[in-house]
Parts: C-alpha cells; sequence; structure tokens
RNA sequence: GGCCCCAUCGUCUAGAGGCCUAGGACACCGGCUUUUCAAGCCGGCAACGCGGGUUCGAAUCCCGCUGGGGUCACCA
C-alpha cells in the first residue's frame, strides 16, 4: 500500500484462450497497479506468425474482462506507448538491433536449422549441454548482409557479455548466473522478425514498465533480458517471479492436460471397438493428417475440435483454460479469489476477500516461494460460498453469462422463471448444478428420460408400491388448489400421513415419475415449476410407460 | 544430464529464534438436519523430509543429503 505508481503489463501471445495461470499472473500485476495507482497494461505478443490463432486475442480480452481486470492501456483503450500489438513495431526493434550490430554487441549468423540441430545432436551424444559457439572472428556486417543476399537464412544474435549476471528477485532474492550457462541467442529472425527476448525488453523499455511479475518459469530467460537492457542502456526493472501451478500430481498444469484426457477416453473406445479412427477424425473436425499426429500425441488438438470429440466420449477434460471454468458455471469472484491464494497470502487466516480488500492487502512481500497445487475442490468450496452469499439479481447475470457460455437450456428463460429457478436451487456448488437439477422441468414431457436405477429403486420396488402411490396420488393433485409450491407441499403431506406412508414414499416416486430421476428441487417446487398441466401429463405418461422399457 | 528454484497436515497456507503441546481453510471421517441432490450446523483425524551444526532455546539461522519442480528453440 501506498507505493508509488507501477507500470507493470501483462503480456500474451495470441495463440489460444487464456490459461488460468496466465490468469493468476494478470491478476498480480492488475492489483499491484491498482492499489499503488499505476498503469495495467495489456501487450500482444504476436512475434510468431506460425503459432498465430485466429479470434484468441478477442477471447482473451473477453476472459480478462469477465475476471474484472480491466487494463488501462492496450488494445481497444490505446495509450500513450505506441502500438499495444508487437507485430506493429518492427521498426522499433530493427532500431535496437542495428544499435547492437553497430555496437558490437550482436551479430549476424546464418547456420540453418539443420546445422543447428546436428550440433545439438553431437553435443547430445558427447553427454555435454549445447552452447552455440561463438565463431572467432565475428561476421562482419557486410559478411552478414552479402550471406542475407545470397539466400542464408540469416539471424542477428547477441553477443553475452563476458561476466555473470545476478538476477535480483524481490521473491526468491538474488539468483546468480554463471557467464558459461549463457549463450548469444537469437534476438531476430532470419524472417525478420524479433524473438520473445529482444521484443519484451524493448518494449518494456519503450512502455516504461518499473515492475515484472511473471511465472518461474521464465526466471532462467531473466539474465539474457538484463544483459540485454545493459547493452542498450535501458534501466532493469524490479522483477518477481510467481511460484508455478501444479496439477494435485505434481505435474505443471497446461493446456496439454486436456488433449491427454481426451486422448485417453478416445484410446480406451478405439480398444473398446466402441470408436474408429476415421469416425473419430470425422467428429473432430480436423484433417487426417492432423487427426493422426494428435492420436500419436504429438501435438494438442484446437479447442473446438477437443470439445467435439470430447462430447462425443462423453468425458469432462480439466478445466484449465478460464473459459472452461465460465463454461462450468464457476463465478469470476469465486476463480480470482482463488487463484489470488495461489501462491500469495494475506495472513491473519484471511481467505474469502472482496476485490477491494485484495487490491488494499496484496504485496509482492507476501508472494511465497513454492509451487502450488491447483486444488479443485477447494475451488469448488469458494464457488459454492459466493454462489450462496450472491444477491438474487448478481446470481441472475451471472447465469446468463454462464448459459452463453455453456449453451445451457436455461438460457432461453425469463428473468423471473430464472430468477425463481436460481432461487429454488440454492445450495448449488457450480451454475452447472442448476442445469443438472432443474433443466429437465423445461424440456417437453416426451424427452424426460427415466433412468433404469430409479425407476428399479422408487418405482418397482416392492411389487410396483411406488406405481401404486402415484395412482392413488393423481385425484389428490387434481384437486388441491391453488397450485403453488407451499399449498402442494401441504397436500402431499397430509395424503402421506392419511396413507400411513413416509412423506419419502410419496415424494421420491412423484419425483421420478416427473423428472426420469431422483434429483430435483424439493417436490413441492419441483410441481410448481412444471405447473399442473405438465405433471399430470408426466405422471400419466410415467404410468403408461410402466413394464415398457 | 548441466544450470537454477523450492521444501509446515492429503491440498492451499499462517509462522520472520522463545507467544507453537504449530493456527486457519479445503478434503477426509463421525454426528445432527432432511421428501431427493446439494447446502447448512457440530465434532474429530492430520504436518515442521532426513542428518549435522549455531544457540540457554530452532518449524524459524548455517551446511550436507534426499525429494520435488523449472529450464536448456530462428516458441512465448
Amino acid at each position: 500500500m501506498n507505493r508509488s505508481p507501477v507500470r507493470v503489463r501483462f503480456a500474451p501471445s495470441p495463440t489460444g484462450y487464456l490459461h488460468v495461470g496466465g490468469a493468476r499472473t494478470a491478476l498480480f500485476n492488475w492489483l499491484l497497479a491498482r492499489q499503488s495507482g499505476g498503469a495495467f497494461i495489456l501487450r500482444i505478443e504476436d512475434t510468431d506468425r506460425t503459432r498465430h490463432v485466429e479470434d484468441s486475442l478477442r477471447k482473451i480480452m473477453a476472459d480478462l474482462r469477465w475476471l474484472g481486470l480491466q487494463w488501462d492501456e492496450g488494445p481497444e483503450v490505446g495509450g500513450p506507448y505506441g502500438s499495444y500489438f508487437q507485430s506493429e513495431c518492427l521498426a522499433r526493434y530493427h532500431h535496437c538491433a542495428d544499435r547492437l550490430l553497430r555496437s558490437g554487441n550482436a551479430y549476424y549468423a546464418w547456420e540453418t536449422p539443420e546445422e543447428l540441430n546436428a550440433l545439438r545432436e553431437q553435443a547430445r551424444r558427447e553427454k555435454r549441454a549445447f552452447k552455440y559457439p561463438r565463431p572467432d572472428p565475428l561476421p562482419t556486417i557486410d559478411a552478414g548482409l552479402a550471406a542475407q543476399r545470397a539466400g542464408k537464412p540469416v539471424v542477428v544474435r547477441f553477443k553475452m557479455p563476458e561476466s555473470d549476471i545476478c538476477v535480483s528477485d524481490v521473491i526468491l532474492g538474488e539468483v546468480e548466473m554463471k557467464r558459461e550457462e549463457l549463450e548469444d541467442f537469437v534476438i531476430l529472425k532470419s524472417d525478420g522478425w524479433p524473438t520473445y527476448h529482444f521484443a519484451v525488453v524493448v518494449d518494456d523499455h519503450e512502455m516504461q514498465i518499473t515492475h515484472v511479475l511473471r511465472g518461474q518459469e521464465h526466471l532462467m530467460n531473466t539474465p539474457k533480458h538484463i544483459a540485454l537492457q545493459r547493452a542498450l542502456g535501458f534501466d532493469t526493472p524490479v522483477y518477481a517471479h510467481l511460484p508455478i501451478i501444479m496439477n494435485m500430481d505434481g505435474s505443471k498444469m497446461s493446456k496439454r492436460d486436456k488433449d491427454r484426457s481426451v486422448r485417453a477416453a478416445y484410446q480406451q473406445a478405439v480398444k473398446a471397438g466402441t470408436l474408429d479412427e476415421t469416425t473419430a477424425c470425422a467428429i473432430s473436425g480436423v484433417d487426417a493428417g492432423t487427426f493422426v499426429e494428435w492420436r500419436a500425441a504429438n501435438t494438442t488438438l484446437e479447442s473446438d475440435a477437443l470439445r467435439k470429440l470430447a462430447d462425443h466420449l462423453h468425458v469432462r477434460p480439466p478445466e484449465i483454460d478460464v473459459h472452461d471454468f465460465r463454461a462450468s458455471g464457476y463465478l469470476p469472484e469465486a476463480l480470482t479469489n482463488f487463484l489470488a491464494l495461489l501462491g500469495w497470502s494475506p495472513g491473519h487466516d484471511r481467505e474469502i476477500l472482496t476485490r477491494n480488500e485484495m487490491v488494499e492487502l496484496f504485496s509482492i512481500e507476501r508472494i511465497g516461494k513454492t509451487s502450488a497445487r491447483f486444488d479443485r475442490e477447494k475451488l469448488l468450496a469458494f464457488n459454492t460460498q459466493y454462489c450462496a452469499a450472491a444477491a438474487p439479481q448478481h446470481l441472475l447475470a451471472a447465469f446468463r453469462d454462464y448459459a452463453e457460455a455453456s449453451g445451457s437450456p436455461l438460457g432461453k428463460l425469463d428473468d423471473t422463471m430464472l430468477l425463481r429457478v436460481l432461487e429454488v436451487c440454492r445450495g448449488m456448488r457450480t451454475l452447472a448444478d442448476v442445469d443438472n437439477k432443474s433443466g429437465v422441468l423445461f424440456v417437453p414431457d416426451e424427452q424426460v428420460r427415466y433412468e433404469p436405477d430409479a425407476v428399479r429403486k422408487v418405482l418397482e420396488k416392492k411389487d410396483g408400491q411406488g406405481y401404486a402411490i402415484l395412482e392413488r396420488l393423481l385425484p389428490v393433485l387434481e384437486s388441491t388448489e391453488p397450485w403453488t409450491a407451499e399449498v402442494l407441499d401441504a397436500a402431499i403431506k397430509s395424503f402421506a400421513e392419511q396413507q400411513n406412508a413416509k412423506l419419502a414414499d410419496v415424494a421420491q416416486p412423484l419425483r421420478v415419475a416427473l423428472t426420469g430421476r431422483t434429483i430435483s428441487p424439493t417436490i413441492g417446487e419441483t410441481l410448481a415449476l412444471l405447473g399442473r398441466g405438465r405433471t399430470h401429463a408426466r405422471v400419466r405418461r410415467c404410468l403408461s410407460l410402466r413394464g415398457a422399457a
């Protein structure tokens, strides 16, 4: 608190949806900016055109906004520090590269990928670490230009200084990197585009970034960035490397996890003979070559294709991207609260925090060093709490968003009805629970599917006692007036007493008759929501279906 | 494998030498509530990786070991 204004950035590359790990990084940066009265900048690192995924920028921005992390400078909002797309800043990078070339801090090189790979392979065989062998003497600028004209794949490499580099990290302390470990890395690719290391350093300086909060997987990149900053005469920002977020099994949480789970289900289906490669390929909608590569675990599938396949296989891949959580019915405030506690703690046994409290309490000093496992159960518990505490109108808005992201059939209800359904489903862990519990009340009667287990255990047992009760109950329902939850509950209760039956012996058969399952809102609400006509129709249909299946 | 980072209940963590017979939350187990599923309420189990130091005193400081993770591209 009360620190001087910082300038921080979140810099995704547009290669897909926003990952939860990225979301936490964005959140921490945003918190720091807000509490210091500084600026949170969104910058798009789109220097690899081969990995660019159509529409991903729009999705990333939508998810950031969903999380409540609006940026002060960047796409759609502009700002004083030039384009926030690296693809539009090529001149900037070339200018800096020229400076390095001329000052002797960088040089041209033109080995082919094959030559480089051969060198790496050789190093591997000799069991030593590969390091790009700096030519001696260095090629002249003219020689580089000539090679370029001759059609060679000419890159610019940075000449690493001859000294050890110490990274001062607010979280990790001083991290010493030996000079021998650092190689002359590429800053300009042969296609003329900058590499990540170079673009980051140039842009962070250009945008006057003061603090860099990023994942710990970037720690080994930092000495490169510091060396570059020194050679260009730039200030080094404050670095803070965040602990890595891992799966419960200890592996790094990555988008590949989704592919893994779907691939496993696919292979199982093939083994069981319920699916073949051609069909699966058609379902996913990708071409055969792409599919074969995916099946062999060499690549990941684009998210739409993966979802189609997952749906067909009836598997739920783990939520990894922010959008996955959105479509699974999580509230943004629950997700961000949970994410905030992954690697950070406000102390004093505080856990549930409003956004304002987070802003107030956040500090880099209280970020931990140890990697954190992503415990879905705990997130679920947070979400349950947030759902329970949400005001009706807020829950309604959240559900509308969820319905859009998930395609929930309840999305077509009007506000009044949806509000009522939401109220009746209080106690939900996710918004998807509302679908599970009440969805069937809003489908056409003939679409009600009777679960064999439910029919057997509730309707058929004891010589069809459930059916018998329903037959006797029908006239009672016909005469009940008015058709409201309270009155219906009372009517069913007194019917049960009169029959000398437990309430459950009446309510459960009725529930199964109306929904095909043993799960629904309270029986009175279920009837009220359904209405008199459909209630009768469903009970009669249930009775007429007796023994049919 | 080289380099780097890390190490408190199953999980997220509090703990900055005595306040620790180690606190909270989730999960788990038991009970209550109950017309289903949830939710809710009450209670319980459960950790300082190991070995050396330093100190009157160590979860807290130092060293070693072990274990886990990250990273080694013309990807970001």
